[in-house]
DNA sequence: TCGATATGCTTTAAACATAAAATATTAGTG
DNA sequence: CACTAATATTTTATGTTTAAAGCATATCGA
């Protein structure tokens, strides 16, 4: 069976689907680099780290790294070594978890929550300047359409 | 000057482009996880191995290192490594370039160009029920703005 | 209780990524 | 022709990322 066959017994590909991605793509990957670069020149960081200490802010009882890695949607492994580095650095802190031992919950330090809001600042104003050609509602009805998209995506694949 | 003295001159920050921009990672990071899962599963292959082979598809002449690290906007090390390995794997070949004994042409194999063609409508497929529920015509419009965006963003860091 | 299995995290191996140095070749200049 | 600069690529050093293997600990059913 070949794959025009198997299309054509499910509905017709979308050329204009595919074309979207692939700007889509290239948007983020613009954004992101800019954001990059930023980190690093401004503030000497990178991007995992501002994410992994957003997603701490978000969660102020701590997350355990298994949660930190699913909300970042990157490897367990990779986390181990950012929330090292992080710690080193004085930002966030591992606590150990009462009733297990395996597990230990990592939170930001009052320091790590003092730099993060800072950088959080400098990294709102970057966004709005990179998307500033998006109108704050043209902006909400677009990121509720993608949050619509990401929640069908996750169903699809638990 | 600070940040919020700096952003009262401009223009006021918009916390929907914000949340604009963390909808877009979002979806595109979920997307690119699963693609590269797919690739991995599906033809023990990667992300980066099959940008390189759809660039040497669109150039049917070859290319040249540097030209194809260029086109892959990634540095110039690096394509070295990815064509080491398809080179290995038969996907391309590294010719000779007559007159200049620097450089070297990177064209796909028979085989390779195969083996792409392959993998190339798998990708639609699955991109296709990825964004399945966009119509073809919101992906048409929405892919528009998106290179729109990303015309505006080039222009500010040439 | 005990063995199997699941969970939480770290370590490891391979691929990927960048910047900078090294190598080789070519082109231009006096 | 020699000297310099430019070009094309690879190598090296360093670091990131993922998947999978490896420990340690927990949980659950027989």
């Amino acid at each position: 069976m070949t794959e025009t066959q198997t299309n054509a017994t499910r509905e017709p590909v979308s050329k204009e689907r595919l074309r979207l991605w692939l700007r889509f793509l290239k948007a983020s990957r613009t954004i992101e680099a800019q954001l990059r670069e930023n980190l690093r020149v401004e503030f000497a960081s990178t991007l995992p780290r501002f994410d992994v200490m957003a997603a701490l802010c978000r969660f102020e009882d701590g997350l355990k790294m298994s949660q930190l890695s699913g909300v970042l949607k990157v490897s367990n492994g990779n986390v181990t070594g950012i929330v090292d580095r992080l710690a080193e650095d004085g930002m966030i802190v591992r606590v150990p978890v009462p009733g297990d031992r395996r597990a230990s919950l990592v939170r930001m330090t009052n320091r790590g929550r003092e730099e993060f809001a800072t950088q959080a600042a400098a990294h709102e104003t970057w966004i709005n300047e990179m998307l500033i050609d998006f109108s704050p509602s043209e902006a909400n009805d677009l990121a509720a359409r993608l949050e619509q998209l990401d929640a069908n995506l996750q169903e699809k694949t638990p």
